[in-house]
DNA sequence: GTGTTCACG
DNA sequence: ACGTACGTGAACACC
């Protein structure tokens, strides 16, 4: 029998400390449970131990502080969100049938210690895991320790018997005792002998082995003088701190640690508790565990039907129109479809039907006709609309509508959501693969999984819609999210033309210079390198060339631009670094990075443009990233010649917004003097430093227009004066006194900086001017840097967030008009400000406008929107 | 898989 | 005394 016993607390603290912050939606912090049970998992996995026993300190004074109260006085109790966890934990090792272990009086370790000898005397194994390395003394006579460290933030295991132990330490585990009742333990406030340390504490016990030892031989030649006095001083603490740090292996146990129940797993329980902490991949462990034992509860649905024959769908498809939605369940591939029709699933595959009937199935399903609830079904639409089926009666999206409730989720796979909103675990099985249907292929599960799928659409929509509407976002998924997911999914499916050709010109001039450069860096270095490692970097400016090292990342040197920058004079290979590092991304993400992304089919870039990935309800864009297209140096800017409209006939048309963010924010302020400067139509960055300075607009230096450019980007960021600084290279103080100025100038803006901090700390989450929420549990956090980032959130998520607000209607604005007018221009393009329409050179004119019109009619503000627009045959151009 | 760097708004 | 702007995605090195 081997019995792993676990210091709870400790394991517990290097888990809280070792995992970032969690939350649940609940706002419980998540991430000392998430790391325990992580580290629990792996140690099962490694010992295969037949009990677990956790032991845990309990919270009141133990037989230590009986006798000296200043044991372990200076620890500092618990931060709040460590404690808040504590019992959730308990309950989840309850249900996992762990057995745990505390008692009034002992520590932790004192049980781990009467724990391993009783078993170990009883002829079984234990196992203690600590991150402690003071229980080391329990090493040896059949305990094996096995102690967990972390190391640059990975944890580090290391098993310790007596022999392993000694050949590390060279001397025993017990006299680890010794070891400390000499040099102490200032974490737990043992005092040793004072004035000596590590080094003394153990030459003396080299010599002399034990503490009674130096003790009986304190007049021997070994001993300094000095040292012979400290002893002879500090002996009381040495024999008071002999018995602090030893551990009681006599307690009188509430357990019997050799008769231990096997772990009985209360699935009940433990599934509700992960769900609860939302810790789908160790739900998703024990569902794999308890398969065998408990099927998962199938939705109480009637037996799904598969439908075969012609006539039978087409009847099916019929019967679903009218207003009541439908849940499906539509893979990309279109391999097969799942409906719920009256609460029955019926399930078509794609195999069963010839090609034109099917084709005639789907684009029955999407007429219009039937008001269809899907999970994420923008990639669908995109997939649809490219094979000439225009998707209609779109009625909900589960997937968007949970992205709405909570943004920071993450991701909002059907399985998780399913998971969260429903308590329900569902199989993760990918339709896409049409063998998944082949009766080869297992066709019997892969439609019990589908049906399966699409019950759970059906409840989300059930769950959701309500939500929404408590909520009140029911708006903003009606009039934005929902339709906006067709214009992305058209988006998508249009692309945008680059020129190869062009494009890998430019990629050969590159190479060019970096082999250049190259070999340059080389020669200044004196050796070959891998330059793109910042290890190797380091090492060779740092250490080689002796170049000062400012500033440290977790794992070495930092070698950003901006230490670069600083190092530009000590040697010329800082430029040259600089040069390649610019050039290689160029090369790499840009050059190389597109062209593997060009679809051979027609040439274009089809961006997947995201639309529930970010915290603050921006798009995001993927495979290939096109909101991140270089514009601030001229050479990057040159990659923008490559986006080219589709031929000499055709343009480019960029329409931006200016100044979107601050107008934004001047409005939600009701800042009288802000809206002032915008309605005037002024350059407010010039404007600010005219009435933050009380200079008039004319006598506005450069500099100070550039000093009050920052200090308006720091406000929608929620400022601090340490970053302004460094930001625009001023002193700490006279970054404060520029934005106390400011805020005195603009005192609206300070109030809705104030205000949005107090409404958020109320409700728990900020808002955009369309009802668009931020759930911040950071603003709970005891720790004060988690908190101000909570608070600068609270400020920026509304400004950031009304600004892409505004875009997506301006979006959905544009795209409808260019329906309307029957236009044959097309928007490709989103870059957070900024709408890219490719339009035939006839129509340039024409869009031009709208673009205008549509965007700075999405919503009337006090600080107008403006949008400024221009056409060109390529990006760079147009821009 | 994580960390660093750097591209954008 | 400490660490500091907000939001993203991709490439690369390194474990």
């Amino acid at each position: 029998m081997k019995i792993m016993v676990i210091d709870g607390n400790s394991i517990l603290n290097r888990a809280f400390y070792g995992v970032r912050l969690l939350t649940n939606r609940e706002g419980l912090y998540t991430n000392a449970i998430y790391g325990f049970l992580s580290t629990l998992f792996k140690l099962q996995d490694d010992e295969q131990p037949d009990r677990v026993v956790v032991c845990f300190d309990v919270r009141e004074k133990t037989f230590r502080h009986e006798r000296f109260d200043t044991y372990k006085a200076t620890r500092k109790g618990m931060p709040d969100e460590l404690a808040m966890q504590m019992p959730v934990l308990k309950e989840v090792l309850d249900a996992m049938g762990v057995t745990r272990c505390e008692l009034p009086g002992f520590e932790a370790d004192d049980l781990l210690g009467t724990i391993s000898r009783v078993v170990c005397e009883h002829g079984d194994t234990c196992v203690v895991v600590t991150g402690d390395r003071d229980s080391l003394q329990l090493a040896g006579n059949g305990t094996v320790v096995r102690l967990v460290t972390s190391k640059m933030g990975q944890t580090l295991y290391k098993n310790y018997d007596a022999d392993t132990f000694r050949e590390e330490y060279g001397f025993d585990p017990i006299r680890l005792i010794d070891l400390k009742s000499l040099m102490g333990d200032s974490s737990d406030n043992i005092p040793g002998v004072p004035g000596i340390g590590e080094k003394t504490a153990k030459a003396l016990l080299a010599d002399f082995g034990t503490l009674d030892g130096i003790y009986e031989n304190l007049e021997d030649a070994r001993i300094k003088k000095g040292a012979r006095e400290k002893l002879r001083d500090g002996e009381q603490s040495a024999r008071d701190s002999y018995w602090l740090a030893t551990i009681d292996r006599n307690v009188a146990l509430p357990l019997d640690p050799t008769a231990l129940p096997p772990a009985f797993v209360d699935q009940e329980a433990l599934t509700a508790l992960l769900t609860r902490l939302e810790f789908k991949n160790f739900l998703k462990k024990f569902a794999l565990q308890a398969d065998a034992q408990t099927e998962q509860p199938q939705a109480e649905h009637a037996a799904p039907q598969l439908v075969a024959a012609e006539e039978d769908a087409f009847a099916l498809l019929t019967a679903l129109r009218g207003e009541q939605p439908v849940a499906a369940v539509v893979p990309v591939g279109r391999t097969a479809i799942a409906v719920l029709s009256n609460g029955t699933p019926h399930a078509l595959v794609e195999r069963d039907f010839s090609a034109e009937a099917w084709r005639e199935i789907v684009r029955r399903l999407f007429d219009g006709g039937i008001p269809l609830v899907l999970h994420d079904a923008r990639e669908l639409l995109a997939a649809l609309m490219r094979d000439g089926i225009e998707p209609r009666g779109i009625a909900f999206d589960t997937c968007l509508a949970a992205y709405l409730l909570d943004a920071t989720q993450g991701s909002y796979d059907l399985e998780r959501v399913s998971l969260s909103y429903l308590n329900r675990q569902l199989p993760a099985v990918s339709f896409e693969d049409e063998n998944a249907f082949s009766p080869l292929g297992g066709r019997d599960e892969a439609v019990a999984a589908m049906v399966q799928h699409v019950c759970a659409v059906d409840a989300l929509y059930g769950e959701l819609a309500p939500k929404l509407e408590e909520n009140n976002m029911r708006a903003l998924y009606d009039t934005i999210e929902l339709p906006l997911m067709t214009v992305l999914a058209d988006m998508q499916r249009i692309g945008c033309k680059v020129d190869p050709a062009q494009l890998r010109a430019f990629g050969s001039t590159l190479d060019t210079r970096i082999a250049e450069l190259t070999t340059a860096i080389y020669a200044h270095a004196g050796e070959e390198f891998n330059i793109n490692s910042t290890k190797m970097l380091g090492a060779i400016l740092f250490e080689k060339l002796g170049l000062p090292a400012r500033k440290k990342t977790k794992t070495g040197y930092s070698t950003n631009a901006d230490v670069l920058e600083e190092l530009r004079g000590y040697h010329p290979i800082i430029g040259d670094i600089l040069e390649y590092r610019q050039l290689t991304k160029l090369k790499s993400t840009y050059v190389d990075g597109l062209l593997k992304v060009i679809d051979p089919r027609d040439g274009r870039i089809h961006s997947h443009f995201q639309q529930t990935v970010t915290a603050t309800g921006r798009l995001s864009s993927t495979e290939p990233n096109l909101q991140n297209i270089p514009v601030r140096t001229e050479l990057g800017r040159e990659l923008r010649r490559m986006f080219v409209a589709e031929d000499e006939h055709t343009v480019l048309v960029d329409a931006d917004y200016s100044q979107i963010e601050l107008r934004v924010l001047a409005h939600i302020a009701h800042d009288a003097a802000m809206i002032e400067a915008f309605r005037a139509g002024k350059d407010i960055h010039a404007a600010t430093a005219s009435q933050v300075f009380h200079v008039p607009l004319k006598e506005v230096t450069p500099q100070m227009r550039s000093s009050c450019k920052a200090v308006n980007f720091g406000i929608v960021y929620g400022i601090s004066d340490f970053s302004l600084a460094q930001d625009i290279g001023v002193s700490r103080k006279e970054a404060g006194e520029y934005i106390e100025k400011y805020l005195h100038t603009y005192s609206g803006v300070k109030q809705y900086m104030d205000g949005a901090k107090a409404r958020a700390r109320e409700t728990g989450y900020a808002e955009t001017l369309l009802g668009r929420r931020r759930y911040l549990p950071e603003l709970q956090s005891k720790n004060r840097n988690i908190q101000s980032f909570g608070e600068r959130v609270a400020m920026n998520a509304p400004i950031q967030g009304t600004a892409a607000d505004i875009i997506k209607i301006a979006m959905v604005r544009v795209w409808n008009r260019l329906r309307a007018e029957n236009r044959r221009a097309r928007l490709i393009l989103q870059v957070h400000d900024e709408l890219i329409v490719e339009a035939p050179e006839e129509e340039r004119e024409a869009i031009t406008a709208l673009l205008r019109e549509e965007m700075e009619g999405a919503l009337a503000m006090d600080a107008p929107l403006v949008a400024e627009a221009k056409a060109g045959h390529d990006w760079y151009t147009a821009h």
